[in-house]
DNA sequence: TTGACAATCGTACACCGTACGAGGCAGAGT
DNA sequence: ACTCTGCCTCGTACGGTGTACGATTGTCAA
């Protein structure tokens, strides 16, 4: 009826590895995973290809296959190793808890800017991302919010992590440096001040005052936190 | 040296058409990016070829490089015009203007689920993109917000409408019914409440409650609004 | 020895973006 | 009237893609 699988019932027990990777010879499904990883974050999702990934392993093309269904199930697998390396959210103090999960997720989508892009419409999550998730909402249950406003904590907090890993991504430079070249080069010159001033004028601040992703990032998710705070503890409305 | 272009200078004046679309006979590249944005609609992004654009509008498919360089552009373009879609920010009133605009971004993205997706590696702004990030900046500057603060304002808001967006997109469900038979016959059965007791939980009370995007959306807007009301008028800082 | 099964992969097919260049057709210059 | 010059159309072809199919091998149980 519905071809949205969540879970292969077995992955849910992949804490353990399945039969054992056979470790020297042969391939495993993990090693293809990782290396598709190592690809992606080098030349971009668009340049991942069964061909390159199998040749980048020594193996023939096919050969994936016994793997990988198909490189769909290929980019969820990948998506959810990436989300095993988020931090989980911990101890009793919740804000502490979503700050420290929540920078982590930011700075793990900028090491693998492709892995945002994959989240869109990819509908089965993997063991790791249910885990996940189960872990946030147990944080926000008891530190007091409903089930319904955890909900809502949940849906604002990655929200704004997603979307700043999407913008972030989608910036033309990665170092302070770039920042000022580019800027300089390419910006200022194509935003005249008397067609576009604020955003001259905002691009010209940037370049004055450097500009930190993880700094910038930690600005709006403290705002989001202390907004957050005053929900708590209506346990009574979910 | 960069090889990031913001946008064509002519381009930058296509309020008025550029020399006449020819009407009835022969394309447009106005019609060929309109009917691209159809088919994306409809079949989403990864199904939109060239060929099948072509036939769509009953050309030959190498016709569409007379109107458009290269795929990426195409994206570029008609991301653009997606973009022209959104209200603009309006009145003196930031907050007020700000949720307006903020509302018809998500409702825009929600109607071209793609375009979420698009943005993120494409790097080139287009016309109708510029126009819209100036009025932004204009209204919050104008609000009393500082340079640097209207820059964090703008990332603050524009992280959360794309993660927002990108999210809702990702959901496998789009009308309510299908979210209360989806709950039932896949999330619920899949989410056994021994091992996932919080999304159980979570999943249950969303379905028990109906879920509208668009009001799930308001909730984190106006708490993100609210947040950033004190920080206005701190003119000295920027 | 035989049979089952896991793993590898060569080949082939349909599809993709697009380089190249050949054609058609409208209007301007002579 | 003739040519020339441009815009516009698109047929063909090339190198890439995901992957269906089936042949091949290696390993182990009976």
């Amino acid at each position: 009826m519905y071809d949205c699988q969540v879970a292969q019932p077995d992955d849910l027990e992949s804490t353990t590895q399945p039969p054992a990777p056979a470790a020297e010879t042969g391939l495993s499904r993990a090693q293809v995973v990782a290396e598709a990883i190592r690809l992606a974050d080098a030349d971009g999702v668009e340049g991942l290809s069964m061909r390159k990934l199998a040749t980048s392993l020594g193996a023939g093309a096919m050969s994936l296959y016994h793997y990988v269904a198909n490189k769909s199930e290929l980019l969820d697998a990948m998506a959810d190793v990436v989300f095993a390396e988020i931090d989980a959210p911990e101890g009793d103090d919740w804000r502490a808890a979503m700050r420290r999960r929540s920078i982590s997720a930011r700075a793990v989508l900028a090491r693998h800017p492709w892995a945002v892009g994959v989240l869109e419409s990819r509908v089965s999550p993997g063991p790791e991302t249910l885990r996940h998730r189960e872990a946030v909402m147990a944080c926000l249950r008891r530190a007091g919010f409903s089930p319904v406003m955890a909900t809502h904590a949940n849906w604002l907090l990655d929200s704004y992590v997603y979307g700043f890993a999407l913008q972030e991504a989608s910036l033309p430079f990665t170092s302070a440096d770039d920042l000022a070249d580019m800027t300089e080069a390419v910006y200022l010159p194509q935003l005249p001040q008397d067609r576009f001033p604020y955003l001259h004028e905002s691009a010209a601040a940037l370049m004055e005052a450097g500009f930190d992703p993880a700094q910038q990032f930690v600005f709006g998710l403290e705002l989001i936190l202390e907004a957050l705070e005053p929900l708590r503890s209506e346990t009574a409305t979910g």
